[in-house]
DNA sequence: ATAAACTTCGAAAACGTTTGCGCTACATTT
DNA sequence: AAATGTAGCGCAAACGTTTTCGAAGTTTAT
């Protein structure tokens, strides 16, 4: 049982390769009795049709691109796992790809899908994307993009966010009122969307309460761990050292959980940490961690409705559409206050 | 700049379409003069092949489809990632699916993968898998699956695993030399062939040790969460409660942190914990989860290594292959013996 | 009875490639 | 001078579909 196609069964059935076809989909040209005979055949011989013949005669290809720039993190696992459950209701396919936090990754496979490969993509860009035009000739060539969380507001397009501003003011106001003055944010990337908003966030929360701000309290970490772990541990072991951290993402609270850890630095009672994350096991870490969750999976799930929303239709362009969902901020121990 | 293809191309340079196709592929036919022209002219029209005329000719896809029972599951997303690199490198493409751990959903995928699609499989199975039939009438088509993890023993075909009948053996030596005594087995389902080697892992260190078994030891948790932590929370308030539990997947491990906390029981005095685990955070755990960790990446990359080696080949028919990764012990305090 | 309409099917083009083969010049050999 | 060789290119088939159109044959309407 290798491949069978139209022409087997027609063969086979003694019939034409185009009554076979319409008899599979059913149309109104063929009679009951030829279309179950198709049908009969067609399952007993194994028949499944060539997906990229009917793409290349539909320019369609019920496929579409998932771009992420890590994969092992939880955040955007589980917006995949989001558009992925959005993809199988609909009968879609999904073609993951690791941009690995490298613009030049990001382009060479968004140049890789121009030609009919997928009907359109999914993205959260990369720390270093500062430029666009890649993506604007995807788009020109009839691909539309919709973006989730790391965003490109110079492109008109839908894009699916949480409310970083004022998640991060709102955490950052936690942080003060269990009796922080002096908090640090960790930031990944100035070119980031979401990494400026909510530094924005927080600066505004730290102006609110008249806090003011040393320039060295916000502390760029976009190397690799062994890099930021040092850059932390820097920061943590100065003399006058900040009573608070604020991670823009996940992986950077634990670093800092990490530094903490080896230079006895005790969290909260010396050092509160929150941050963005959805990490399963907040709840079950030494300390607990608090954290400001965002609904990955919706964000993921969302994307993809509206990717497909416009799929259907004839000409799909998107227009600009701004979808923000709400992340929730879970206090935990990390950032008690002493009693 | 919508799709541009072969012929626009040819036309553009008033030569034919197999003239351009050649010239772009180096083709001795073609004079340097007439292929830079055409080099300068696809590169300037933003010419992409279209990768699907190019599969119906070839019927090759250069996609691979990777399937996993769950997708926010730390081992499966470093697997994916492994294989993704690899992937990368060789300039295919990977189709993710999720199949929920159901069956139904692993066989229904398996058939849209028949007829071309796909040059390969890489998977790991559902717990609920029992039969195989989908999985030999894909090879059977033509389509090899490469197993990780989750395997077949059935059909004949490359498998990557771990040392889980030692490393399962090793981990419950290890609770016994902390002094547990009576060790509780958390089971995932017994189709599974890991499960089962832990299973008998975890049976013949007990048997070493003369440490006679209770059947009801053995917890099979292959429901909801709720429905395994209430498993879970039956086997821990029982008047004489196991003084150790091997939780055979991560996550079972972690509803055992969270029974153990709602009804007060300490990890490490009264219950000892080890499980299967790829957690990052198990070192900054309240207590430190002590883990058998698999090498997920490498699991990955090295099923797809195998996969493309054999796709590089005329016949891909991939023979029995056992790839045998080991598995690293790492002892933290949830086995900390009390001093 | 003939014309019109409908039913059921097949021929063939098209999607965008790749590639074997043939054709034209021209150059080289006898 | 004729025969042979070669470089450079185009024609057309093929991959497996879908779909338009027309050709039969059959039924209905006039």
């Amino acid at each position: 049982m290798s491949k069978v196609s139209l022409r087997d069964l027609a063969k086979a059935l003694d019939v034409s390769i185009s009554t076979v076809s319409k008899a599979l989909r059913n149309s109104y040209e063929i009679s009951a009795e030829t279309r179950d005979r198709v049908m009969e055949a067609a399952r007993e011989m194994g028949y499944h049709p060539n997906p990229y013949a009917g793409s290349l005669r539909h320019h369609k290809s019920k496929t579409i691109a998932l771009l992420v720039p890590e994969l092992t993190n939880n955040f955007f696992i589980q917006a995949i796992s989001g558009a992925e459950s959005v993809a199988q209701e609909r009968d879609y396919h999904i073609l993951v790809y690791n941009t690995h936090e490298q613009y030049q990754k990001e382009e060479s496979i968004i140049g890789h899908l121009g030609n009919g490969r997928v009907d359109g993509v999914i993205m959260s860009l990369t720390s270093e994307t500062g430029r666009y035009d890649h993506l604007n000739d995807l788009i020109q060539s009839g691909v539309p993009i919709v973006f989730f969380d790391r965003i490109a507001h110079e492109i008109e397009t839908a894009k699916v966010t949480t409310d970083d501003f004022t998640s991060a003011f709102n955490g950052t106001e936690h942080l003060i009122r269990q009796g922080c003055r002096d908090i640090a944010f960790l930031s990944l990337s100035d070119s980031l969307s979401i990494d400026n908003k909510r530094k924005q966030g927080y600066l505004e929360a730290l102006n609110k309460y008249d806090l003011n701000l040393l320039p060295s309290r916000i502390v760029r970490c976009e190397g690799d761990e062994s890099q930021n772990m040092a850059r932390i541990k820097e920061l943590l072991s100065a003399e006058k050292r900040p009573d608070a951290i604020f991670a823009s993402v996940e992986k950077l609270a634990l670093s800092t959980y990490n530094v903490a850890r080896e230079i006895g630095i005790g969290i909260p009672d010396q050092l509160k940490v929150i941050c963005f994350s959805n990490l399963r096991t907040a709840p079950l870490l030494n300390p607990s961690l608090t954290t400001i969750t965002q609904p990955a999976f919706q964000m993921g799930a969302q994307a993809a409705t509206i990717l497909f929303k416009y799929l259907e239709k004839k000409r799909p362009v998107i227009q600009n559409e701004n979808i923000i969902l709400k992340s929730e901020l879970i206090p935990r121990e990390s950032t008690r206050k002493p009693c």
